[in-house]
DNA sequence: CTTGACTCTGTACCGCGGTACGGCCGGTAG
DNA sequence: CTACCGGCCGTACCGCGGTACAGAGTCAAG
């Protein structure tokens, strides 16, 4: 066989056979040439094709904004890619903030839990203002 | 009716009827009192319970860990709710820590893409040392 | 030629976090 | 008294991102 079976490009990607033939279907791969038999035969471009979904998923693009940016696939325009970028990496870094104040509330509860008046520490009592009380330095 | 009808409890929480139906499956919510003809009577405990799951699920925590966090509640016990929230502060730094190295290869993609070597920026190019090359500064 | 690994198809299933529906009954305002 | 809104219940369904069969055919090494 001149290409890569399925099963060879699975293992290059990191993914398994059957997430292969999931993004065929979702049409993030395109449908691949077939041989005599019916075997999928596939090229060097489809491996940097399915190289590129998984990279993007663990950036954490999901399948449709993968597909978004794969979609007008052969006008994979640069503004687009940066377009997407943008807005991911604004994403994540709404994540990051709601997170951080996270911190603040479990570190706040901790210290209610730990050397604070003991026995009613119960999480359920901790209301919004108690768990925000000593957020301030960490506010933007 | 003296406390909340599921309505109101639901409105309070800004969620629908259905999803309060769901939680109390789920266990989040326990079981409330009933009035003569079955229906469900709420709490101002239940509201801030409910109001406490929504803020932990805004905040991204699962269903699972909302659970943890809330089911030593129940059983009073101050250690166990320390070790909780300690577990669960040490999940969020890590997932903290994983969105940083997010950014970093976001932000080297669009650094690459903006005004790196101009029109191949394709994305599709991009191998992961080229993603990585620039993340060693935040590296812990 | 046999054996075993691989591939084919389709469909079903998983966990997550809800959302919707249908059919019935209760509560209340006009 | 009659609308009509809200609540009751169980069950089915949704999108997401896969994962797991079953039952068949194919390929290559020994």
């Amino acid at each position: 066989m001149a290409g890569l079976t399925i099963g060879k490009l699975a293992a290059a990607g990191g993914v398994g056979v059957e997430t292969v033939r999931f993004y065929q279907r979702r049409g993030l791969l395109t449908e691949p040439a077939r041989t005599g038999s019916g075997y999928r035969e596939y090229s060097e471009a489809d491996q940097e094709r399915l190289v590129f979904i998984r990279r993007a998923r663990r950036l954490g693009f999901t399948l449709g904004e993968i597909s978004d940016l794969l979609g007008p696939a052969e006008t994979n325009s640069t503004a687009e890619i940066v377009s997407a970028a943008q807005a991911k990496l604004a994403d994540v870094e709404r994540k990051v903030r709601e997170l951080e104040l996270v911190k603040c509330r479990l570190r706040r509860l901790l210290h209610i839990c730990e050397h604070g008046s003991g026995r009613d520490c119960t999480a359920l009592q901790l209301g919004d203002h108690q768990l925000n009380a000593s957020t301030e330095g960490e506010r933007r």
